[in-house]
DNA sequence: TCTGGGGTCCTAGGACCC
DNA sequence: TCTGGGGTCCTAGGACCC
């Protein structure tokens, strides 16, 4: 049991519109949604100006569009996004080996485990809590001093509650719950302030008249594991009377690599399907490999016209890397599922991680040995069956580049040979516009050209701070 | 113009082994 | 001959998180 609250949780406010309006002068103070502009989209983060329009995460862009239709909107910039990222978590390394990120926005530090630790040990509860509230506002003012962001955080002595004090600190705030305090916090709190209560245990709770944190603390944990089965229930249960031991764990290694594509149009056709499955693959075995790891089970993922989604999986007999094998382990699975009606999202993933070193030479002659077997397996069944050609010119769905010409999209980073950095503002019929600034300048012009102007390339981002 | 993409963890049934 | 229980792996689905 901790003394002093000391496990921090950071969470950048708004982080994406946030990069956003710092690297475009132009968008500070207005309302920014990132997310994807296709049909299908859905709003990824939107900035505090388009929250007050009722616009959030998660809500269909075309909705989005409607609430807050001056809203700049953007697709996302992940490279940048990464690079900030990187810095504050450098930032936040440098109170504790112990920084355990939970996305690009957030982590957990222990402060014990860095060079605050024998202070804080030595420190009363008083000077204790002093001394990391010093900390956390050294570190809210070095996130902004190096990025130009805000960043919330809560200070606890656990991660559930640090967790929750984040969230009440935002934005651009500090909250430290006390040691002793939890179950006061906690108690008028509704269930789904609770990490891990969504939509469907929220109900499950409210069906039985248990709407707050105290009546979850009040039904006991026998209630709760009859209600919503052992794990949840006993973990629900030790999170309402604030329990929680778990440690802050550096450096979790990725159990599964996954990609995904939601179509502009359902496909409808099979050999369209296998098509797209095979692109998704490259993709996915690129990840994977990036990564130095290989996979035992390729899982399909497969969500029909309807919305309803199903996976289908197999579990080769060793780890590997190769998209041949993983290719055709995906289109077998493809080609046993139901596509009547149509499909709107493919998606190909690879679990059972390995590392591939050279003590794997053994699986990796046991994965050519299955590459092989499976390929003629494959040639077999494909046999019996008509293999139809792509038709030159056959609409196939989304991400088919067009041939001539580029895609620009809203937000991307560009620059001009002759007018310099800038961001593309929108394009259509023909033209491109893009706004010339940069982070650290004033709001920029506007302007217009044809969108094969050989003056206009893509360019990385630029930091946020010279 | 309904509903992204990348993950984690849990449950449950059947196969298989002891 | 009849009856069993536990552990692990595989597969499928679902809840949840950011």
């Amino acid at each position: 049991m901790r003394t002093v609250p000391s496990i921090i949780h950071l969470d950048m406010d708004a982080f994406f519109a946030a990069v956003e309006q710092a690297s475009k002068p132009s968008l500070r103070g207005k309302p920014v949604v990132v997310g994807g502009l296709g049909g299908r989209g859905v709003v990824s983060t939107a900035s505090y100006e388009a929250r007050r329009f009722g616009v959030h995460s998660a809500m269909p862009m075309a909705q989005a569009r409607r609430l807050c239709p001056n809203a700049a909107f953007l697709a996302g910039r992940f490279q940048a996004y990464r690079q900030v990222s990187e810095i504050v978590m450098g930032l936040l390394r440098e109170l504790s080996p112990l920084v355990e990120p939970l996305s690009l926005d957030e982590a957990f530090v222990d402060l014990e485990a860095g060079p605050y630790g024998p202070a804080l040990a030595d420190a009363g509860p008083q000077e204790g809590a002093q001394l990391v509230r010093a900390i956390a506002e050294d570190l809210r003012a070095d996130i902004h001093a190096r990025t130009a962001l805000t960043g919330s955080v809560g200070a606890a002595g656990s991660k559930l509650m640090a967790k929750i004090a984040s969230e009440q600190a935002k934005p651009d705030g500090l909250v430290l719950i006390g040691i002793g305090s939890e179950r006061a916090v906690l108690s008028p709190l509704p269930v789904r302030a609770l990490p891990g209560v969504g939509p469907a245990t929220e109900q499950a709770l409210r069906r039985v008249g248990l709407a707050t944190v105290a009546d979850l603390a009040e039904a006991g944990e026998e209630e709760l594991v009859q209600l919503l089965g052992r794990a949840h229930g006993t973990g629900l249960y030790a999170t309402s009377i604030g329990l929680d031991e778990r440690a802050v764990v550096p450096d979790r290694d990725a159990k599964s690599v996954s990609v995904e594509d939601t179509f502009e149009v359902d496909l409808a056709d099979r050999d369209v399907i296998l098509r797209q499955v095979e692109v998704l693959t490259a993709r996915c075995v690129q990840r994977l490999r990036a990564a130095g790891r290989s996979g035992r089970t390729v899982v399909l993922k497969v969500r029909r016209f309807d919305f309803s989604t199903l996976t289908r999986s197999e579990t080769l007999r060793a780890p590997t890397d190769d998209e041949g094998v993983i290719a055709e382990t995906a289109r077998r699975l493809a080609m046993q599922v139901d596509i009547t009606g149509g499909v709107r999202l493919l998606g190909v993933g690879v679990s059972q991680l390995a590392d591939f070193t050279q003590e794997d030479l053994f699986a990796q002659a046991a994965a050519q040995a299955q590459a092989q077997a499976t390929a003629e397996a494959g040639e077999a069944a494909d046999a019996t069956e008509e293999p139809s050609e792509p038709e030159p010119g056959e609409a196939r769905a989304k991400d088919v580049v067009p041939p001539t010409g580029r895609r620009w999209l809203p937000g991307q980073d560009v620059t001009h040979a002759e007018y310099g950095p800038g961001w593309v503002q929108g394009s259509g019929v023909g033209r491109v516009t893009v706004r010339f600034e940069t982070p650290y300048g004033p709001p920029g012009r506007v302007r217009t050209f044809a969108i094969d102007d050989p003056g206009l390339e893509p360019a990385d981002p630029l930091p946020l701070r010279q």
